[in-house]
DNA sequence: CGCGTTTGACCTGCGC
DNA sequence: GCGCAGGTCAAACGCG
């Protein structure tokens, strides 16, 4: 399969096709060249900015795991199918959310929308607090978690929790700019 | 004064 | 039912 080769293959983050903060992105299913049933990761795609995540990947199964994503091409996790259907079924539950990973000596990127923190916890192993925050849009529910890697202090991990209701606050290349600061970095 | 942060208390879900 | 951990609330406070 020619996403082997592909140049920017496994960056650590996870955009689901239809986040409103990333509205110009495509996104696919890979199967198996030599069973088309089989399923094997994604590939996401942003302009030129393109990447692609294998089933079997350590990191994809972390981040199934602790940040939830729950769909893509329209499809639920369960109905890609891996046998862990009842566990999928339960995710699906909960609101659209995704996170991806940053390297950054700040922990607020810039995305154009206005937070406001409403709490900050320690979190069991962790060596770095969890921060909370909610959009300041009135009407606008959107929340986002903001974690430091203990493993790796250098890098940001940003969970973001539903949709926006309104557009973006600030001007346009604001996702552009995200994308300057999100790096790739060899599998942990 | 308005808006955002801090932080301890409180709520809730889950495993035992 | 109990205890733990994660998530949220809200009063106090800081800053422009």
């Amino acid at each position: 399969m020619e996403i082997n080769n592909h140049p920017t293959l496994s960056l650590n983050s996870w955009i689901p096709a239809s986040s409103n903060f990333a509205p110009n992105m495509v996104m696919n299913s890979l199967y198996d060249d030599t069973n088309s049933d089989r399923f094997v990761g994604f590939k996401r795609e942003i302009g030129h900015f393109s990447t692609a995540e294998l089933k079997d990947h350590a990191l994809y199964n972390n981040a199934e795991t602790e940040l939830g994503l729950v769909a893509v091409n329209g499809e639920t996790k369960a109905s890609v199918g891996t046998g862990k259907k009842k566990a999928a079924e339960k995710k699906i539950r909960k609101p659209s959310r995704f996170a991806f990973q940053t390297r950054s000596i700040v922990d607020i990127l810039d995305d154009g929308y206005r937070w406001r923190k409403y709490g900050q916890k320690s979190v069991k192993n962790k060596q770095f607090p969890r921060s909370y925050y909610r959009c300041t849009h009135h009407g606008c529910n959107v929340k986002k978690q903001v974690q430091r890697l203990c493993r790796d202090e250098g890098v940001v991990v940003t969970t973001y929790e539903g949709r926006h209701t309104h557009p973006v606050a600030k001007a346009s290349d604001n996702f552009e700019q995200i994308l300057n600061q999100m790096q790739i970095y060899p599998p942990l």
